[in-house]
Order: structure tokens, then C-alpha cells, then sequence
DNA sequence: TCGATATAAGACTAAAAATATCTTATATAT
DNA sequence: ATATATAAGATATTTTTAGTCTTATATCGA
């Protein structure tokens, strides 16, 4: 496993949305210059979110997304496996069938703990948690227009 | 962080010499052989290990690889770390300066404590642990020739 | 009802990383 | 010397990631 860009930028879509807080329309362009996000990429990115149940895409003239839950409801690893799929650290843990004596093998084994205890530690962090406290490459909050330094860096 | 099939490779290689014992030459082909590592790949593999004091390669004929240390000093982490370098979960962790704000950042201190129980529960593994219990997409160890039922398949 | 604005969905492209393989060089035993 | 084994780096292939583009669809408001 590895934190792809697109999980990273899921993340920073859902905590851009927890701070606006449950059921507040966000367009996909603001949060997109907030987070510094390619906005066709981003698009990409919540439809992952909207099928895991995440947020809800509004369509037409003043779309956008909004959370379906509260943050305190949205988890760390919710959110990241909604856009890379279940965490595996290596094939053996997410399809056991590639290896053919993995229920026997001590390596496996310890895989298989190191995984769960990581998925365990995402689990244990929602987004009301990350919101409250500052967040990571993204501006503050409340100034919307005079967006973020990173983008259009090359 | 995703363990790599280079990773895996080197786990399998480090298993076969631990089972061997320590200083114990062993060639590559046989090596190679039994785990189902393409040779020149291993080789590849091997040199990490070796610039990382783990094993030692001799050259020339009769030449091969053994180990330096005895299995119980040679954790899981020291192999992987050796093969596809430090672990880090997203690039936040292993490379502060990626996020400009990353040590008030939130997001980011879930990710340096998930990284850092990972590292932990790679460190408390040994290998000769490992090769005592039966090992993973190996054949067993005495017989040597009549090799894996893996190899050659498409 | 029409046009402006917004996202949907998927095709397409580019770049990067992973996974080898190949070739030439070097070391060692006999 | 010769056969055998690995070293080291160049090259190639494949897969994944990241990002863009195009056409379609939905909604608001005049």
C-alpha cells in the first residue's frame, strides 16, 4: 500500500468539506483552489467518494459536493480506501490466493498484523478531529478568493 | 510504502540463506532456483542487501552470497529498508518540506504515528523466526533440484 | 424555453515507477 | 588458460499513477 495522490487529495477534499461542515454545498471549484487539486482530477476523486457514500454530488448551475455525514461519523481510513481501495500492504494480505501456503507462512503472518494495525490506526481518526486542528497544505478557511500560493507553481 | 516485488525478492532471498545459516555460501542460481527470483533480478537485489551489511557476495566460481550476521540479528525491517528504502507511508512523512506546515499539521501526525508502529512491528520480526516456521512461496528446503511448480508459468 | 453554468463519465495522454533482461567486465577455482 | 560465477550498468517492457480533454447531462434563472 502506498498513499497515492488521489488518496491524498480525497483527503483533503473531505477535510475541506468537514469544515464547512455536514450538508454545506461546496463547488467543486473552490475546493479545488483551496486545495490546490486539478479540478478534473478532483472530479474524478469524488465520484469515488460519492460511491462510497462519502459525500452527494449536486449537478448544474451552483452544484457542487457536500458531506453526507458528520466528520465525526467519517474516518481516516473510510475515506482512503473509498479512492484506493482496502490498504494491503503487500499482494499476499489482499489476495491470499497469491501465495499458495499463506495461512502457513510466518512472513504472511506478520503482514497481515502490521496491516490490520495500520487500518486500525486510520480507523481510529475522523475528520471532525483533523478539521478542528490546523490542516495540512491548505489555506485557512474563512479568506475563499486569494487562493493558495502552491498553485500554478510548476 | 508498498512492498515491492524487488521487497518480496529480497525476503525470500535473506529467508533461504537464514535457513542455511549464517556464512553459509550459497549460490545464486540455486538460490534463485528455489525462491522463484528471476537470476538477474536477484543479483540486483542482492547487492542492496550486500551495500546494506547484510550479506556478503563472493565472485568467481563456486562464488555466491551469505550471510554476515546470525538470522536472529536480522529483522524483516533491515531487509525491506535495505531493498526499497526507508519505509514512509506518504510522502509527508519521509519528506517534511513537501508540506510547508507539516509539523502543526494533523493529517500528518496520523500518518507519522501509523508509519512509525509499522517500522515497529517490521523491527520485532527476526529471521530466524521465520525459517523456522515454514516459509512463504518457498519449496521446502532439503530438496534442492527437482524445483518449484511456479516457475515457467505465464 | 433557452442559455449559462456546473458536474458526469469515460477516453485519452504523459510521466514515473516497477520489473525485468541483456551485455560487457571482472573475479576465482582448477 | 579456461570455465564458471557474479558485478555493474544500459536498455526494454509493462504497469501504475497522474492529469487532461471531450462530449453528455443536469439545474438555475431570466
Amino acid at each position: 500500500m502506498r498513499l497515492t495522490r488521489a488518496g491524498e487529495y480525497g483527503i483533503r477534499c473531505v477535510l475541506d468539506l468537514a469544515r464547512h461542515g455536514k450538508g454545506t454545498l461546496v463547488s467543486r471549484k473552490d475546493i479545488a483552489e483551496r486545495t490546490d487539486v486539478p479540478p478534473h482530477f478532483l472530479a474524478k476523486i469524488a465520484q469515488q467518494l460519492a460511491r462510497a457514500g462519502i459525500i452527494e454530488i449536486l449537478q448544474g448551475a451552483n452544484g457542487g459536493y457536500r458531506l453526507l455525514a458528520d466528520p465525526e461519523a467519517i474516518t481516516l481510513l473510510a475515506v482512503i480506501e473509498a479512492i484506493i481501495g482496502e490498504i494491503s500492504l503487500n499482494d499476499c494480505v489482499g489476495r491470499p490466493e497469491s501465495c499458495g501456503i499463506s495461512d502457513i507462512c510466518s512472513v504472511h503472518r506478520v503482514w497481515n498484523k502490521a496491516n490490520q494495525q495500520l487500518r486500525a490506526t486510520l480507523q481510529e481518526t475522523n475528520f471532525a478531529t483533523l478539521a478542528r486542528e490546523e490542516a495540512c497544505c491548505l489555506t485557512p478557511f474563512p479568506q475563499t478568493a486569494p487562493h493558495n500560493p502552491l498553485s500554478g507553481k510548476k
